[in-house]
DNA sequence: CCCTGAATGTTACTCGCTAACATTCAGCCG
DNA sequence: CGGCTGAATGTTAGCGAGTAACATTCAGGG
């Protein structure tokens, strides 16, 4: 892993993973070797790893915020453990997103189209789950309880993102509608 | 893949299986190669991988039943979806868990210490996933709202499964409890 | 007793990924 | 302008998972 991206690695980054996207989407995602990539992008495998921990975290890059079990946790603690997930990840989800560029939409395509990665994102997802379970068994909330709320809204989130999107339809939008529809009244 | 079990490959695949589990017990899941597998299990790796398809799969098989996507369909269509799989997977997944048998409880400990083993559990739970979906579908429900309901369910159970159990309650008890959470009266 | 097919072994290979060490590049200072 | 320094990249060698093609052994029925 490239320390701190100099003005020469940010542009050699960028190359890979152009080189990636558009190998990937030609030729699908498991088909094509990083030393394809690596090779389309002018470069050494070596340096492909060097940017890019795995060949999948091209694709999937870990959305750790510590700002969402914050969020969370600053829901009301009367309400019950599900409730209060819900609320807090619509709360912080429902509006993020301004870089909505067509990279992203393209990652998300090709994430959806391979089970695999759709399990690597689930384990990008592990940190964010960790932190939303710890603040709430922190303030008393039984870690079973916890762990199944979170684990029913991330992945409602995560199915939500990966369906074929209304386009035109923000993501914050979709966020927004699979948590409403995990409430009672939908 | 060995065709149908004859009596020989029943017990090389359970020799296999008990050499794995003891050993990933002994050193953990990743240090151990597939090559010290199969030597403690008197056999060769490619042995291994005719029983086994993946390293994984040892512990981590797919549970996917036709009768859960069933019993989904067959809850009243008026509810909206989050209830109906959340009732219909209560249903079909409270009772079952017949051969709770030690070697289950093993693979489950191993499983939760692993988060890339986490992630092979969503893989694995794919085919369910997209059983449900695919009913409720047929029913008219909307995708995204079928997809979102499915996949909060099931990650509810998945991460109560995984959760380290307070021993004495049965893996059926646990899931009844997890989707007992995600209703509105918890 | 052989004969047949299933189960296993052997060999060789691809691909993802890592480590240790050498090399080139970009900018700052004299 | 020219060398210095550290970051970025290249080179080589290797491990482990997984696969393919072909050879070999085993178990049971004629």
């Amino acid at each position: 892993m490239v320390h701190l991206s100099s003005p020469r690695a940010r542009r050699t980054r960028a190359r890979i993973l152009d080189a990636a996207l558009d190998l990937f989407e030609r030729q699908g995602y498991e088909p094509t070797t990083v030393a394809q990539v690596a090779d389309a992008a002018g470069v050494t495998p070596m340096t492909f790893f060097r940017h890019f921990p795995t060949k999948d975290a091209v694709l999937v890059t870990d959305p750790y915020d510590p700002l969402i079990a914050d969020v969370v946790a600053a829901q009301p603690a009367v309400l019950p453990p599900f409730e209060r997930v819900r609320l807090g990840m619509r709360a912080a989800l429902g509006e993020i997103d301004p870089d909505e560029d067509a990279t992203a939409r393209r990652r998300v395509a090709l994430v959806a189209a391979n089970p695999a990665l759709r399990a690597a994102v689930v384990a990008a997802t592990a940190a964010t789950e960790d932190a939303i379970v710890g603040r709430l068994v922190h303030d008393g909330v039984a870690r079973l309880d916890a762990r199944v709320a979170a684990a029913a809204c991330l992945g409602a989130c995560t199915a939500a993102l990966l369906e074929p999107p209304d386009d035109g339809e923000s993501l914050g939008a979709v966020v927004t509608r699979a948590l409403d529809l995990l409430g009672q009244a939908s």
